[in-house]
DNA sequence: CTTATACTTAGGCATATGCTTAAGTGTGGA
DNA sequence: TCCACACTTAAGCATATGCCTAAGTATAAG
């Protein structure tokens, strides 16, 4: 499995991406995390479990508490992937539109 | 199920983010879509489904050909979405680092 | 030493996902 | 009219996901 496909996928459940918004704004332990959600402990903690699998969040354990903090470099890959999407169909339609303006009545291939 | 869920569940799956890589490049019929891929025509057509829900992509029917097409808005939010994140965590990272430039031995909380 | 705290592991269950094959439906060419 | 083509629907199946409760483990406070 890609690291793309675990990224997106750690991404796609809201209470995981409450998390990593959680997280933005600072690094918390796991309890903290846990503590706006109607969910068990260990229901968090497998969220975090995925959260780190994909490389968006990073955690140590000091004496009986795990700090858990985002990791920017992880949300930057899946920044950049569809960006470039984006960027590609936008220069398609940039070259599309430069070669109407010339030959108004062909159809592009 | 909200938008942003159903936008990276979408792009979670490798083959779906084949066919928005292709889709990029420019618009294409279903067959075309499924060409590259060693899967049946339903399961192809499933994962079309899912990038059509998401929003990712739309499709219009013409004759017995449908013709496909990315579509750039529900990719920008959730490239949004992830900026965001980024943006507030290094904001964040910034404001510390003014702070301990001012204060070096003292604990940020 | 005993107990509370903060996770962590294990097992189980219901639903969702990613395929498959088989059997449609509608369109267009011969 | 007949038939191939381009989807489209339906049903089924194996695995993955998202939760739960119960029962650990390790650290720290009393």
């Amino acid at each position: 499995m890609s690291n793309l496909d675990l990224t997106f996928q750690a991404l796609a459940d809201p209470t995981r991406r409450a998390m990593v918004e959680r997280l933005a704004k600072g690094p918390c332990s796991v309890s903290e995390l846990a503590q706006p959600f109607a969910m068990s402990l260990p229901a968090v903690y497998q969220h975090l479990q995925m959260l780190e699998a994909s490389g968006l969040v990073a955690s140590e354990k000091i004496g009986r508490v795990r700090t858990c903090r985002m990791e920017p470099a992880a949300m930057s890959l899946a920044e950049t992937w569809i960006n470039r999407r984006r960027t590609d169909w936008e220069s398609r339609l940039d070259r599309l539109g430069v070669h109407l303006k010339r030959f108004p009545e062909e159809e592009p291939k």
